[in-house]
RNA sequence: GGGGCUGUAGCUCAGUUGGUUAGAGUGCCGGUCUGUCACACCGGAGGCCGCGGGUUCGAGUCCCGUCAGCCCCGCCA
């Protein structure tokens, strides 16, 4: 194809096919840069080898034209060559050339120059399949398609089994908000999109395919992010007769062998595994970036008596000091410490407190304040030096976290201290529950048929949000990938769990009754995971929105600009679905 | 639901303190050109200043509203 030929192919006479990608018309002679999918070569017309009519037909061709060329492919000139493209050392003479199909001139670049701008997004949103065309984005979509081949053919290779699931499927009170489907044959009832095929991939344990899988689109209608697109495709798998063990290292295996074959990146396996309360502690955060080296300490039994009210207070009042050591963090000026202030408000932090320590000493920010004692402790457990700078956040934990977080995420950009890598983390042991912000009751921070740590059954009554489950998720460079979790399979847990979160026997029957008479059938242990796809072939990419890893993305008003969509129905077809506009 | 940024020629952008005829680059059209590669050079066409209202003698510029795109918070079991 013409973007892969290259030196070897001198002398061969091709048939190449592709759109105009540029064109140089030097009067006597024409180049015409042919694209395709492989890339670009250009296409030399010369009067000598060209009939007139076809030289003429050349120094028409429009940007964006569909070619046909025919031609010898051969060895350019020296001075000639063009070492800033793959094909840059051929060129194909051409002995032929005719339009296969005109185009206007397009509205947006495809051949963009060196320092020339992308058009606005909302245009190359509305042409898709024009933006589609450029190089940046062709790469994408065949990077996506190698992971999505690896995926499947190590599953393969592991034994599971491929099983699609519906569509269309009962709404779920619980969780995001449903895209709703009316049916027609069942006026007033409404099947919802899946926002995940959670209880058929357990249906099917119970069915006996003791190693499932699925690429799976999901839908959840809630408000979108360069990260999250309404609709989105999911590695989804679920096994049989499994602990947490054999769950990791079936996706470790998954995405060693993705990162190595389609990425050329080693990574090492096992992954890192941390608890859940351990990221909290030392990050701030339950997806840590760990290459940002720097970790969270607890300073309060250093500071919790200073003379400084602030951080005294704190802990009197039960919460705690924690804090951050910034290497070489002094050659950051005044006003960029000061910043940090804001950032912690931002997350709801009373603020952020700095100092630089320098000759033995602490300058500036909260270090005068406190006394020689008090700088020395918490220089040593920081293991601080001359030169760095101390960060300090006091309060509840819930305040100091993302704090301290967004601080350590903020200066590791700005310091250039994020290493190269691709770290992947287990974080584990997440707890069962959290409390709801409104009203303090229980609700599930994964989903109701989670398992939990047997050791914890006792605390199942009495202290629910203190039981720890048996959910994980798979963190890379900061950014989670997918979560998963060991689930319940003995009915009388699940009732347990059930009554926790509030959820009678009639309620449970009516919501998810179909699961829990699955499992009165002989339900096997199981567990299982899900991987944001399309956030993993981002991070694979090197992009930073989804819209550039999905073919046809929404805009974040959950719109789609090409075809129109959403777009008002007419009234015979709602009266056929018995719905009425208000 | 809330906050922020953006909207001027097909595209990317400039546009002073509110001032009379709204500019540039690129693309497009016409011309010259046999080794270019974002070809070069000469000439030309091209504008609902997102939309609606207001202030003013006068609005691209100020005010209010609204629409669209993007980023963030809430939300996303």
């Amino acid at each position: 194809m013409a973007g892969g030929l290259r030196t070897e192919h001198v002398g061969a006479t091709v048939r190449l096919a592709g759109w105009v990608h540029r064109r140089r018309d030097l009067g006597g002679l024409v180049f015409i840069d042919l694209r395709d999918r492989q890339g670009v070569v250009q296409v030399s017309c010369d009067p000598e080898t060209l009939s007139e009519e076809a030289m003429e037909r050349a120094r028409r061709l429009g940007a964006e034209t569909v070619i046909a060329v025919e031609g010898v492919v051969a060895a350019r000139p020296p001075d000639a060559v063009n070492p800033e493209m793959p094909t840059g050392e051929v060129e194909v003479k051409a002995a032929e050339v005719v339009a296969l199909a005109p185009s206007e001139t397009p509205p947006i670049l495809v051949a963009y120059g060196a320092d020339e701008e992308l058009a606005a997004e909302e245009l190359r949103l509305r042409y898709r399949y024009l933006d589609l065309r450029r190089q940046e984005l062709q790469r994408n979509f065949q990077l996506r398609h190698r992971v999505f081949q690896t995926i499947r053919r190590t599953l393969d290779e592991l034994e599971f089994v491929e099983v699609e699931t519906p569509m269309l499927t009962r709404p779920t009170p619980e969780g995001a908000r449903d895209y709703l489907v009316p049916s027609r044959v069942n006026p007033r009832e409404f099947y919802a999109l899946p926002q995940s095929p959670q209880l058929y991939k357990q249906i099917l344990m119970v069915s006996g395919f003791d190693r499932y899988f699925q690429i799976a689109r999901c839908f959840r209608d809630e408000d979108l992010r360069a990260d999250r697109q309404p609709e989105f495709t999911q590695l989804d798998l679920e096994m049989s007769f499994v602990k947490e063990e054999d769950v990791w290292a079936v996706l470790e295996t998954v995405m060693a062998t993705v990162w190595q074959q389609v990425a050329g990146r080693p990574v090492e396996t096992p992954f890192l595994r941390m608890t859940h309360r351990e990221a909290l502690e030392s990050y701030g955060t339950d997806k840590p970036d760990l290459r940002i080296p720097w970790r969270v300490h607890d300073l309060s039994d250093d500071l919790g008596g200073s003379e400084f009210r602030i951080f005294r207070s704190a802990v009197e009042e039960g919460g705690r000091v924690r804090g951050i050591c910034v290497p070489g963090g002094s050659e950051l000026s005044r006003k960029a410490l000061d910043e940090l202030d804001g950032l912690a408000r931002g997350v709801g932090a009373a603020g952020a407190l700095w100092t630089r320590l320098a000759e033995g000493g602490a300058q500036g920010g909260f270090g005068p304040k406190i006394s020689a004692e008090e700088l020395t402790a918490v220089s040593e457990r920081l293991g601080a030096s001359d030169g760095d700078v101390l960060v300090v956040v006091a309060g509840p934990d819930r305040v100091t976290s993302p704090a301290l977080d967004v601080v350590r995420r903020h200066l590791g950009r700005t310091l250039d201290a994020v290493e190269p890598g691709d770290r992947f983390l287990w974080v584990t042991e997440f707890p069962l529950f959290e409390p709801d912000p409104d009203t303090g009751e229980p609700v599930p921070s994964h989903h109701p048929f989670t398992g939990f740590d047997p050791g914890d059954l006792d605390l199942l009554e009495n202290d629910p949000l203190a039981v720890r489950s048996r959910a994980y998720d798979l963190v890379y460079n900061g950014s989670e990938l997918g979560s998963g979790s060991i689930r319940i399979n003995d009915p009388e847990l699940q009732r347990q769990v059930l009554e926790v979160l509030g959820i009678g026997a009639e309620e449970a029957q009516r919501r998810f009754g179909f699961l829990l008479e699955a499992f009165r059938y002989g339900a096997p242990p199981h567990g299982g995971f899900a991987v944001g796809l399309d956030r993993m072939v981002m991070h694979l990419a090197g992009g930073s929105s989804l819209r550039e890893v999905i073919a046809f993305p929404k805009t974040t008003a959950a719109r789609a600009l090409m075809e129109g969509a959403p777009s008002p129905v007419d009234d015979d077809e709602l009266e056929d679905l018995g719905i009425k506009l208000v």
